[in-house]
DNA sequence: ACGTTTACACCGACCGGACGGTATGCGGAC
DNA sequence: GTCCGCATACCGTCCGGTCGGTGTAAACGT
């Protein structure tokens, strides 16, 4: 589905984006704010200054909407991973630029994470499954930098290298829920943080 | 609210539990199944054996009953925390117990915390205020056992203790995306393994 | 150059049904 | 007889999704 060039760029209060990707951008925003459920599509259709025929128009259903905020932010966070593991430097030293990466990309897409954590059992089963795939692919990916460093004999050999990554993960799917832009710490810095405190706990 | 001693136990499926009790019980278990908005009124009392007038006459709202899973685990957990924090030991061998009692007592009660993550932001403004204001106390004397042990030396002071709380309590909360009790490792030696990533990497 | 057709981007009224909640009734224990 | 512990029937609302329509710009024919 190639981008079209007639797509409509209506102006609404000096907003010029297309209106695709406006009613995704509004829609995470009120997941956000209001939960899925309690954000009717007539709500995000009004923020978005279109109709109901404009968004059906562009997605199948509010489900579809959902599954697109998942799907963005995974596919920029994989292959923010791929770059790094592939990459030079010690285990550690990689691992240490994906835990950072990691918290830095959810910090800066907060709303995402948000939404994620929270609504992804109102997806329906397949596209369910669908993300979850992804999910794994990433978890995978990251274990096997930790199975670097174990291998190496940087990091302990005593604790399974999937629970350091359930670990490490949690704590980054649970931004959304404490974290403010506005607080004393930036987004880089909690994500030095954290990562000494992984970095720390994994040590030989 | 005292039992009423006239409370019937209607038998259903060889269950003897108190209609109260178990609207509680099967509500909670769907909330995690199936979601709070995924589950009507109408699923809970089907499964409970009874009908609305039952779930209407000992709860406020569907909202009241959610309430109720919340303060029921974070009430218990508490009292775990204070017994702990309160016990002899050093600040590391305390924080070790608190951390792997969290983890243990969370993971004997997945289905709440399945519930807990995924739909606090359901519920009505002033219940939701009660949940966090619990919620803060936990995370109030959880950090005074890191800040003790930094003012003992045990631990580095680089690293606010603020944030090492919400580190670990955001593994605790993200527990129900991934464990499942018949899998490889048992509540305890999670709580362990938990346990010893946190204190690596809090050791100064 | 100009009328005509096509196709897309979007509008907006409408529908079917599910869901939370209520009002009233009734049977059995005391 | 009366009061508690539910059952049953019902209501009003709201919400996701649909569907025929409309304006407009590109494509085409001559």
């Amino acid at each position: 589905m190639p981008v079209r060039s007639r797509e409509a760029t209506v102006r609404v209060k000096g907003q010029t984006r297309p209106v695709k990707e406006r009613l995704l951008h509004v829609a995470t925003r009120l997941f956000a704010r209001h939960g899925f459920e309690g954000t009717s599509v007539q709500d995000i259709v009004d923020a978005a200054g279109v109709t109901k025929g404009a968004m059906y128009h562009y997605y199948d259903s509010k489900d579809d909407l959902l599954y697109e905020v998942y799907h963005q932010l995974l596919t920029m966070q994989i292959s923010h991973l791929e770059e790094i593991a592939a990459g030079a430097g010690s285990p550690e030293q990689r691992l240490r630029a994906a835990a950072a990466d990691v918290v830095k990309t959810s910090l800066d897409n907060l709303d995402d994470m948000i939404v994620f954590f929270r609504s992804l059992h109102l997806l329906p089963e397949d596209k369910q499954a669908q993300v979850r795939s992804e999910r794994r692919y990433y978890h995978d990916r990251f274990r096997a930098l930790v199975d670097e460093g174990v291998a190496a004999g940087t990091f302990r050999g005593d604790v399974p290298p999937d629970i350091v990554v359930h670990y490490f993960l949690s704590v980054v799917n649970q931004l959304g829920s404490w974290f403010h832009p506005d607080g004393s710490l930036s987004a880089t810095q909690v994500g030095q943080l954290f990562t000494d405190l992984l970095i720390g706990g994994l040590r030989a």
